[in-house]
DNA sequence: TGCCCCCTGCAG
DNA sequence: CTGCAGGGGGCA
């Protein structure tokens, strides 16, 4: 589920209120979701926080590393020990009780407690994220972690396009791909296309050195912009800031979950949902070509 | 490069 | 009941 902005969001949180903090217990509920030696993290103090592509790792001192993927439901939401209570909080668009008061849910997979009485717990309905706990140079070492790409700010418009021109696959693979481009997944993917009026299954091949680089600046564009509103968090409400809040750039969709609607351009199109790569895709065959 | 799979849960 | 969900790995 989460992309890059929602997990940077996250990740500027964790750095926030969790550098400093020592881990005084691990607790596993479930076997697939916590990997490598549990006990190795008790005692150790948070040092760090970064984020790579879709990735979090935090850093337990110089060797020690906890890298947590969220893959497509994953939530790491943080307790505060003199948290205040919370109330008519809003989850996918409607009121609740405060749920996070009522963690562990049954979602919960895993569970930190630190010395100063917080909690933090990883939610993770589908239970394909996982929290892997190695170090350093395992880490660097992971098939995942190598073959990863460069964030889209960290190339040229002209890097993309030489990118693009050895491609036969669609566009929108190409960006979703992360041994290609890390950080892209599939909301903004669909969004940036849309913003460089590109058709998503067109081949990265047959566009054009302007293209590429409209394309460039459009990725960018929607990837701060998922930044600025804290990620996005669609109705189901499977994505959840450390804070167990929602984000808002669902309200600034251009394509993603807007198929039937007319398309923002006013252009007359109706955005149109199709499948790529067993993806649901969105654009308006109006003004993308 | 294209499929199927890993899982759970929800809408249609 | 089927299909689908923001991700990625493994297989042909």
């Amino acid at each position: 589920m989460p992309e890059l902005p929602e997990i940077e969001t996250v990740k500027l949180q964790l750095q926030k209120y969790l550098v400093g903090q020592e881990i005084t217990k691990l607790d596993q509920l479930h076997p697939k979701s916590v990997q490598g030696e549990v006990k190795s993290v008790v005692g150790k103090k948070v040092t760090g926080v970064e984020r790579k592509g879709k990735m979090l790792v935090l850093d337990l001192g110089k060797e020690l590393r906890l890298a947590v993927h969220f893959k497509m439901s994953g939530q790491l939401i943080l307790v505060r020990h003199n948290r205040q209570k919370v109330e008519n909080r809003v989850v996918g668009g409607h009121p609740t009780e405060d749920w996070v008061g009522k963690l562990p849910s049954k979602h919960t997979r895993a569970i930190f407690q630190f010395r100063s009485g917080d909690l933090m717990y990883f939610n993770d309905q589908r239970i394909f994220g996982w929290i892997k706990i190695l170090t350093s140079k395992q880490l660097a070492d992971l098939p995942f972690i190598k073959k990863l790409g460069p964030e889209p700010w960290d190339i040229t418009p002209k890097q993309l396009y030489e990118l693009m021109r050895k491609r036969k696959k669609a566009i929108k693979l190409v960006l979703m791909d992360q041994e290609l481009l890390s950080g892209v997944g599939n909301i903004y993917a669909n969004d940036a296309l849309w913003e460089a009026k590109i058709d998503p299954k067109t081949p990265a091949v047959k566009l054009d050195e302007v293209q590429a680089k409209l394309l460039h600046q459009s990725v960018i564009k929607v990837l701060r912009e998922g930044i600025k509103y804290g990620g996005a968090t669609a109705a189901d409400a499977k994505y959840m800031n450390l804070d167990g809040l929602g984000g808002h750039y669902q309200d600034h969709f251009r394509t993603y979950s807007r198929d039937s609607q007319k398309c923002l351009r006013r252009d007359g199109g109706v955005i149109k949902k199709t499948t790529l790569g067993g993806r649901g895709t969105y654009f308006c065959p109006k003004c993308q070509k």
